[in-house]
DNA sequence: GTCTATACTTGGATAGAC
DNA sequence: GTCTATCCAAGTATAGAC
């Protein structure tokens, strides 16, 4: 417990496994990630998964968590320091290229996918979702602060959509011949931004 | 090919097949959708899965197809008539409501997901997107009409976003606990519609 | 904790009877 | 065109040596 996975949980060879078990979920999906083909991907024995883990299914649920911690933990306070609609919009971008990058919304994609038949597993992505929602709500809210628009915007709501957009458009991404039309929708969404930004109440207008 | 399913191209046994297969994407997904299980599913023999499709995934790329032109037969010409976006928001609220009942989007979710390893896969899903990608901008066009926003209005990537955000809400609409959150988007959607629409160009406005 | 070996199950796919 | 029987590969999981 001295390693610098405390926070998540997971260190030495079950943080190895876990690891291994994302890579696979990234290259070959929920279908293709067995027991056999994680271990060939971390270069252990595929005995080790049911030693340390019980079940595939255990560790991919592991897995799972491992990437929502370490996604919020990255992120998390890079969106909450942020104070702009344009900030927001670099962030997401930088998410998206992040998230395309490592895998971390494939594999989402691939345990909700997963989860239509396991309600388990549904409920685990369910839980690991609903910070995102929150934390959105709270900037929109945030953002909005005094402005005459924060009592008439349904901040839940907004929030889910944005979530589910967000989600839809970067497992979309996977394909490659949808990928250029998620780019140019997010350079969309940056100009969006901008403007945005001229009508909301400027952070810090009245301590100067 | 006296069948009423001669458009899709699939009648008799292999259209029986391919709805067994459908059947079994819904239910127990992509992972779990094997020959065994999809012939128990529609009761006939394993073995009839081979010879007329070949393989497990020649089958399933030709259920997918018929769920794909058959969704667009049954919406396309409604999405066609439609001239305000009330009667839009109206429309993607059956839309959803259909597509969750007979899974529709389950399958194309399960189907992106199983894309992620298979480029043949992901190609056929990609294709298939297109046609409404394209069917909602010229939508958007029509609607905007001589409308002042027409040229501001990137309709491509409009289009795109409305698409990808669809889907994430249907796909995330699977997890019962965020099936509530989907429908408030829904009815906050209808209510925006109402709104957009006192801005638009009334259709038929010049021509009485 | 890790490896080898193995039991058992399920899946894809084919041959051949009907 | 459909069914039975079967082969073989791959999957989960465990026992037991190290």
């Amino acid at each position: 417990m001295t390693s610098s996975d405390d926070v998540i949980g997971l260190a030495g060879t079950k943080l190895q496994i876990a690891e291994a078990a994302l890579e696979t979920l990234k290259t070959v999906g929920f279908a293709g990630a067995s027991a056999r083909v994680i271990a060939h991907q971390g270069g252990f024995n595929q005995a080790l998964i049911f030693y340390h883990f019980g079940s595939v299914q255990s560790l991919l649920l592991a897995a799972f968590d491992l990437i929502s911690e370490r996604r919020m933990q990255e992120y998390g306070p890079q969106i909450g320091a942020a104070v702009s609609a344009t900030e927001l919009a670099r962030l997401a971008r930088q998410i998206y290229d992040d998230d395309l990058r490592r895998g971390y919304v494939t594999a989402l994609g691939e345990m909700v996918a997963g989860g239509v038949s396991d309600p388990v597993l549904g409920t685990a992505v369910a839980t690991r979702i609903e910070p995102w929602i929150e934390m959105i709500a709270g900037k929109i809210e945030q953002l909005l602060s005094d402005s005459a628009l924060r009592p008439l915007l349904p901040t839940q709501e907004v929030a889910f959509g944005i979530v589910a957009a967000y989600f839809g458009v970067d497992m979309l991404s996977h394909l490659k011949q949808v990928r250029s039309r998620a780019e140019a929708l997010l350079n969309l969404v940056t100009q969006l931004a901008d403007i945005t930004d001229t009508f909301l109440p400027q952070p810090g207008a009245e301590s100067t």
